[in-house]
DNA sequence: GATGAATGAGCATTCATTCAT
DNA sequence: CATGAATGAATGCTCATTCAT
């Protein structure tokens, strides 16, 4: 990488790191594309070098984020030795939710603003540009081919694990709502169990 | 009620109706109270005389609107002669995916603006201001009640029933993501009645 | 009075106190004709019934309010026996000041709107609509004609004092500027006593 | 000084003209900052890079306009020979009155909006941001200085002046009121000449 | 590539005034 | 007389976007 090339990807880097502390503080609707450059230290013009426009920023960021969340909880997974999916699937559960639980900033930004759609390209795609890592997708299927029983629709399993979890954990971990998430996470790990079993052809 | 009464809830209605429509079609921040004000054949400032701003109209038509969908759902559920628990919900849950799937703009409003905080006001206020309905929360106790059995922190299995189902809905109704809702529907009903089961005190 | 006009009267007294406790608090500008009627009990349409707009009736406030202080002033002054005129009107003076300054709310209400233009109408009008009161002018006038030497220009004279005391209480006794009241007090009533001694016709 | 900040000074000095010209044919209440921004040729988001509303520019033209006042007036005084305070005294006030007299549009904006907080920062701050001149106050204090006695409490004196002055101006040379200007003048300056010799330490 | 002054469309909100009841 | 719902012009202010330097 070229010196040029290096203070560019300060200034993004910039952009993005100061965005995030705005969009979670002040609201994305209330954050101004003024508000980033200022905080972020260019100038204006300089943002739409990077960036279409604020969405096109938000996006980019939930991507960010939320791989980096799965590359976390897959690292720690593989340290551990178990022996079947369900109990690796509800390590990676775990091992998120406690992320989130530990940054309810981030819980919320992700919360709000992932969708199916955006979760997909997480997935999928390489964690980082240019590295050597799997994509989570890689991995999930390398687990699920280390069972000595088929998934019947993987892809609906995961759909169905990600969109319980994901808007279960909003609710009860910042807001308490029905209750407090530590009463809440045995009937959502036994529901997690449940999913799975359900899809294992029997 | 006096004629000016009549005539205040006309205009009232035509904006809510406007509304659900504009924010429907343009999205609800692209849906400004100009927009709302001329489509109803209101003045601007009618609609300060009747909600604060956009926000406490979008939260009033999102409550009024998941209401009317729930207590559908109960009166079908009521005609038929279901014998238990499993069946009435999975029933409810079914007829409420009807009303959404013939209805996608419904479901887009709905699904984009339903936090958990709107819904605890939903189940637990009448669904109109003044008639004899029950609220769908006394019914869903009186359901639980009619069990020979018991069911276990009863509030935290509607929280994941109704999140597991508003989600998953969402993105497989609206954009057929990951699949089809129809090659979902089996796995979710599943997931539904393991996560019942799972509640019932054994 | 009959019964009616009592009301009318009464409605009209609530307006008026309701604006002078209003326009001090909020000041005049963003005192609205909507909050003036609201905090006075009565309709928005009622307040058109006595008063042109706001500032008819900031008008009327201030020549109201400021006979009052000079009505107060006067009786108190002629319940002395003062044999000259320069105490007679240090004697008003400072009556009115300590009014002021124990009412330091009407002392900014007055200042900010008592012009010459309404000042003029308030020492020439009877205090009150329908009594015996002499005007201020008459009461100026008889006072000047007690004393066995003549007063050149008296309309300038009481100009001159009304200006010099109005414009230093209002900087000093509110805002101690340039220096607390008590301090410029003796230089004041000394340039007082000068204006009517340059105005002796010798 | 480089093309761009010559620009932006035109553009600032663009719209306080304008908006001289503006508060004192409409009035200030009356001006909206679109009227501002239109006459003076500038887009209406030009306005908020100058200043922060309407009060903030009024009271940035106010100090200006107040302080050529005193500069030009001192600037005269000094190609006199005068040989003593009350005539140096006399003579700034009666040029300033003078300046005023021919300026009626600048006397009633003065008037209407000069408080002594205001002058203060006028008669301390130089005149200009960038330049040699003296202020008002040392220029005052080095004028009391020069003569063979001691004036008493300074601030006072000149605080007295100052209100008797720019009240008795505003009414009389814009309204003839009480009566024109010309008649009044003289019971004036013996009224400054009897408060100056007040505040002579005898 | 980077800047930041300038733009002006766009928005929420207020409020004096009217008039049918 | 009194009401208060309805009006809609008016205003302050924001902000994404452009473009000359």
């Amino acid at each position: 990488m070229g010196k040029l090339t290096i203070n560019k990807q300060k200034k993004k880097d910039s952009i993005l790191n100061t965005a995030f502390e705005l969009f979670t503080t002040k609201g994305i609707v209330k954050t101004s594309i003024s508000d980033i450059a200022d905080s972020a230290g260019v100038a204006k013009g300089t943002f739409y070098l990077y960036f279409k426009d604020k969405y096109d920023l938000k996006n980019k960021l939930v991507s960010y984020k939320s791989s980096q969340l799965f590359k976390t909880a897959v690292t720690n997974m593989e340290k551990q030795n178990l022996s079947n999916l369900e109990d690796k699937i509800i390590f990676i559960v775990d091992d998120i939710i406690n992320q989130l639980k530990s940054n309810k900033i981030l819980l919320s930004f992700i919360a709000k603003n992932l969708s199916w759609g955006i979760f997909k390209n997480v997935i999928t795609a390489d964690t980082e540009a240019d590295n050597e890592d799997n994509s989570f997708r890689e991995i999930y299927y390398k687990m699920l081919s280390e069972e000595n029983f088929e998934i019947e629709e993987p892809e609906i399993m995961l759909f169905l694990i990600v969109e319980l979890v994901s808007s279960t954990c909003y609710s009860a971990i910042l807001y308490n709502e029905p209750t407090e998430f530590e009463k809440i996470k045995p009937f959502l790990y036994n529901s997690i169990r449940s999913i799975i079993w359900n899809h294992k052809n029997k």
